[in-house]
DNA sequence: AATGTTTTGTGACATGTATCACAATGTGTA
DNA sequence: TACACATTGTGATACATGTCACAAAACATT
């Protein structure tokens, strides 16, 4: 675990902006001094925790490079409800809540946060209209995404979830047929709610089936169109 | 299903600013002004769909009065995401996304809704501070909640969401131990994820231990500390 | 290389709950 | 009042998947 702290000059700044790819707002001359002077950059290594349930906060978090798994205690177990692809921001509604965070972020693979003052960041969206549009678009995607997650989670059976993640991992996250798992067998029950053996036995099936090939962590996908018949079949 | 459409005057149209009732937004004249002329408000009686998922919307739905479902297509059946008591603000993320309703909303008492123009809302937005930092409020709480709820509902088994609908009802929506229950068996069922026979089960189960007192959809919670126990256990 | 620790594979078994079936009861409507 | 239709109660059965147990493999550390 190493911590890697800096301050961003200018030129990495600009970085901050690029939060929604499709619709990147504009900053203008005083927002980007604001920001240089107000925020910080952290390197994270695979495996460390960026946010802890629980914790105190008073920084916003801007995931500016890597991937992190958004988790919290469950009644039974820990739960992963979320893998979060930069750039995006991390923890907003402890940042809007009461400072006290719900949930804990740990990041998968090394990781990039910039971390902005929360007032800075306050006075940001008092100015510019164009930014508090964004975050509340995200916000809204956000919640379409749990509202979908939550009735997939619960009505698909094992198999279906897990061909979910696979055609997640493949599609949204490594935009790759072939990829290395980056979470355990146990994570990834606690992502799809199932048991550490149930994946296992799936992937054996899935592999057996020749649907995917498996070879230690690494996944390769060799017939995309069957899992998303088994993702598709409750 | 009746329809009462009618335009607001002035009188009414301060009850869209305790959308939140703990940090009401206060709204200056101007914004008085054109609210009132840019919004109507529309009755639905129990049962009505408020909003159908697939169609097209533009306006802005502030529910002004009552209580709706939130639900949407799973893969093998309708589902219920949550249960929504005015004062509340419906289908933001659709206001704010591709304008297509992602997901319906019915009423489950008699409801009153109020429509705004969504060119209206955004000006509102755009000139007033507070309120923008109201609605991202109120998009951070729902995506805490909605975090909570699935790590919940997937852990828990039957009785334990049971129990925890019936605490949420007596304490968030009715506020009292004694209340018809606003919803039938199988919705139940399609809200926390198990069959209608299963509810009705853990009905007279819970009835024959003396926790509650069921008498057809009156519902009266007798030991709210063992409801809780079970509520947490798994 | 040797050793301890974490992760993975797989069998046997227990169990919560879905599903089917059908009766009973409640509710709205002509 | 009567009839159709939706809701509820309850038994019998099937099955997906959790749990336990233990071996094999992978990985890290000295």
């Amino acid at each position: 675990m190493y911590h890697n702290v800096y301050f961003c000059g200018m030129e990495n700044v600009c970085k901050i902006c690029p939060f929604s790819s499709k619709t990147a707002t504009p900053l203008n001359e005083c927002d980007f001094e604001q920001l240089s002077e107000n925020h910080v950059v952290v390197k994270f290594a695979k495996g460390d925790a960026i946010i802890k349930q629980g914790t105190y906060s008073t920084n916003v978090a801007f995931l500016r490079m890597g991937l992190v798994k958004i988790h919290l205690k469950g009644p039974s177990h820990e739960q992963i409800v979320r893998l979060v692809k930069a750039p995006a921001y991390l923890g907003l509604p402890t940042t809007f809540g009461d400072k006290i965070n719900q949930y804990s972020v740990t990041s998968v693979t090394n990781a990039e946060v910039c971390y902005i003052d929360i007032t800075t960041f306050r006075d940001l969206l008092k100015n510019n209209d164009l930014f508090s549009y964004e975050i509340i678009l995200d916000l809204c995607r956000n919640e379409l995404e749990s509202f979908h997650r939550c009735s997939n989670r619960t009505q698909k059976q094992a198999r279906g979830n897990l061909a979910d993640v696979l055609l997640e991992l493949s599609d949204r996250i490594f935009e790759s047929e072939k990829f290395m798992l980056p979470l355990s067998q146990s994570e990834l029950g606690n992502l799809i709610d199932t048991s550490r053996e149930s994946i296992s036995r799936m992937l054996s099936e899935f592999n057996g089936d020749g649907i995917i090939r498996v070879n230690g962590k690494e996944i390769e996908i060799l017939n995309k169109k069957s899992l998303i018949v088994i993702s598709q079949n409750g």
